[in-house]
DNA sequence: GTGATTGCAAATCTTTTGCACTAAA
DNA sequence: TTTAGTGCAAAAGATTTGCAATCAC
């Protein structure tokens, strides 16, 4: 194995920089974080709290900037489930979701299903002057027991 | 034509009664706006507004509250787009949007298309224990020309 | 050093809530 | 009358922002 999920620090900084993004203490140790572990879903809140439990000690604003700035970067996504906060996914490129309300959990769906689905998808021409950028999908989920 | 986009306060007041919420001023006057005239996307703030100016005066809690009622009594449906504020559709049970971030503009995507696409979909088996409640998408667009 | 970044607290924005008042049945 | 619904203003939650202090280069 090369790289891969080993090293978090120096990957860390080896895709700040890519991105031209000043690798700062904070920003390594989030980075750190989030691109050390495979695909991984996050809101500002849990992101902050792990930073500190880690012993990373980032304010909340710093959180929400920095999250902001990745995204801005490309290195991660924004997940749009609609359940007040935003989440934030470590795969910038991922668009299609589970979403589990009551747990508030999030999963990816591979891409390949979802982009085959959507190569069938006679999607009526977007409105005139308009073109599309990029499609996302929410599968809502719950317990297959009853209550819901 | 026996009822259709005509007489929204009767057509108001009907559908009201039908799903058991106790048709006040305030509902009528927000239904009517909203039922009254086909397929509609809305923000809280934007039908608050426009019954300001109808002459309806309602207040912003209220709007809310009804927005809900009827989203809940399955009068409406919302539409998650993730734009930081919530838009409800007149129409329940559409899932499916073309959203244009730079006018906030949300049009529907007629079911078939979507459905029969969707159908092809091999969509990975939910989690364990978990089913599918319903699926969310939404296409992305912007201008065609340079610049987004 | 110098400009970018951070932290803090305050500000902003959307949505919800408590409670006295009003209207529907 | 009796209960549900409304309005207002305050509260709550998420996110952004202004500005002085701090850090990376």
């Amino acid at each position: 194995m090369t790289s891969g999920t080993t090293r978090p620090y120096a990957e860390a900084m080896r895709r700040l920089k890519a991105v031209n993004l000043r690798p700062t203490r904070q920003r390594l140790a989030l980075a750190s974080l989030l691109l050390g572990q495979g695909p991984r879903h996050v809101t500002a809140e849990e992101l902050f709290q792990e930073a500190r439990t880690a012993g990373f000690p980032v304010s909340l604003a710093t959180v929400y900037n920095t999250l902001n700035q990745f995204t801005q970067a490309g290195l991660m996504g924004e997940v749009v489930v609609g359940s007040g906060q935003s989440y934030y996914d470590t795969n910038a490129s991922s668009h299609y979701h589970y979403f589990d309300k009551a747990t508030g959990e999030i999963v990816d769906i591979p891409e390949e299903a979802m982009q085959a689905a959507l190569r069938f998808a006679n999607l009526p021409a977007p409105p005139p002057g308009k073109v599309i950028e990029r499609v996302d999908v929410v599968v809502r989920i719950r317990d297959s027991r009853r209550n819901g």
